[in-house]
This record gives structure tokens, sequence and C-alpha cells, in this order.
DNA sequence: CTGGATCCAACGCGATACTG
DNA sequence: CAGTATCGCGTTGGATCCAG
């Protein structure tokens, strides 16, 4: 389910993750699920420069992709529960590896400001 | 888990690397450059892609966020070399887990399409 | 509350031509 | 070989309004 240009030298590893992943906030929306099911405005909540359109888009994208599961609880007002799949949660490594990468990113960043 | 920062902004750890290595084509760039320092005209023909142009942008950003570095040669033909940076390096589990994760994957797709 | 539909500006990106 | 410059279009994505 490529979003993205699919147009690889057939069978990199690297170009197919980011087919999947590389949307432009996708990481940060499999990170939150990762760590909770949540509903679509609590992740607003947490990432409130996403808009509205782009939030729906790339959670359409990511489900599609069976990475999350939209669950609609037919109620009034309505409810929305998006989780990580079993396949979604294979993703925990990259996931992690992300976050533990940008942790120290921003504690680098912070230092050479603190160095000028 | 004590410690982790729920409230993603600003400081989601996440964002910051998406921020920096999240580039429609970064990735792969950081991929093939951490097996080994390659040519601009090398880095063009493992990505057929890429125009010249996305390329050149892409390796700039990199270079400017010190994970690549850029060495000119001063001959006739030109020559330049792109490298990991030690900074880059640290990079290495995160490529490292989106390449295992998309060899899984595209043995997952291939399998979904065989079903059919 | 959780979206869908529409309009429109911004700019990402490709194509092409040119240069040291 | 390794870029830079320019043009132009198509997509992205924001703002807003509407709906179940």
């Amino acid at each position: 389910m490529a979003h993205t240009n699919y147009n690889c030298n057939p069978g990199c590893p690297v170009e197919a993750a980011l087919e999947v992943i590389g949307g432009k906030w996708k990481g940060v929306i499999l990170y939150h699920l990762l760590s909770e099911t949540m509903r679509f405005n609590e992740l607003r909540r947490v990432m409130p420069e996403v808009t509205q359109r782009m939030l729906t888009k790339q959670l359409r994208e990511l489900e599609a992709d069976n990475l999350i599961a939209r669950k609609v609880f037919p109620e009034v007002p309505p409810k929305v529960e998006y989780s990580m799949t079993e396949y979604g949660k294979t993703l925990t490594p990259v996931i992690h590896s992300l976050q533990q990468w940008g942790s120290r990113h921003l504690e680098e960043v912070a230092q050479r400001v603190a160095d000028r």
C-alpha cells in the first residue's frame, strides 16, 4: 500500500520501511499509540501542531497498511479509538530506537546552544 | 517509564529525531553511507529515482545537521565524497532497526500478495 | 465528538539548461 | 563530475464550513 511513490531498487529494506512509516507525522502517531490506545481528540491534544485534516489522513494510511486499528463505538457522541495492531507492534524496536536517539539528540543540541 | 516524557511538545524525542532524519530520502541516504563512503554519482546510481536536485538538497541538510561530511578533492574531474560523521554514526541503531523491520515487511507484503 | 468536503495558497519537486 | 539556476506544475496541507 504505497502512499509515496514506490520506486525502489526492488527490495531496499530501508526504503520499504520508510514507505510505510515515513509520512510526516506517522512516527509520532505510532510512538503515542504504542504506549496506549487513544481517541481522536486525545491524539490531537498531544500533537497540537498537526491539523485535523492531516491527522485523519495519516491515521487512514496507517490503518490501510494494517499498522493501527480503528474501532468505532456506536454511541452519541461518537467515540473512536485507535490502537496498534499486532503487526504494528512489530515496529516497537524501530520507534524505540528513534526515541532513544532523539533523546540524546535533544541533549546534544542543547549542549551546542549552551556552548555559545 | 517513570521518566518518560509523555507530553510530546515541545521536546518530543521522536519528533526531534524525525526532524533531522525524516526527510523524504534521508533514511536511505544514511543507510547507504553507513555501509560505505560514497561519491555523488555513486549515490545517484543506488538511488536512481531521486533527482539530482533533491539528492543535493538532502545531502546539504544532512551536512548542516552534522550527520554526514562532505569532502571535496581539488581535482579535475571534480570528486566529492560523502561519509558519516562520528555523530552520524550514532544513528546506526536507528537505521539498523529500520532495515530489519523493512526486510520482514517486504516478506510480509510478498506473503499477502501470494495469498491472493 | 469525529470526521468529510471544498477552496485556495504555498512550495516541493521534476525537467531542463548551464557552469567550473 | 558535481553541482547551480530557473521555470512551472502538481501535490500538500491549512482554513473553513458542514454533517452524522
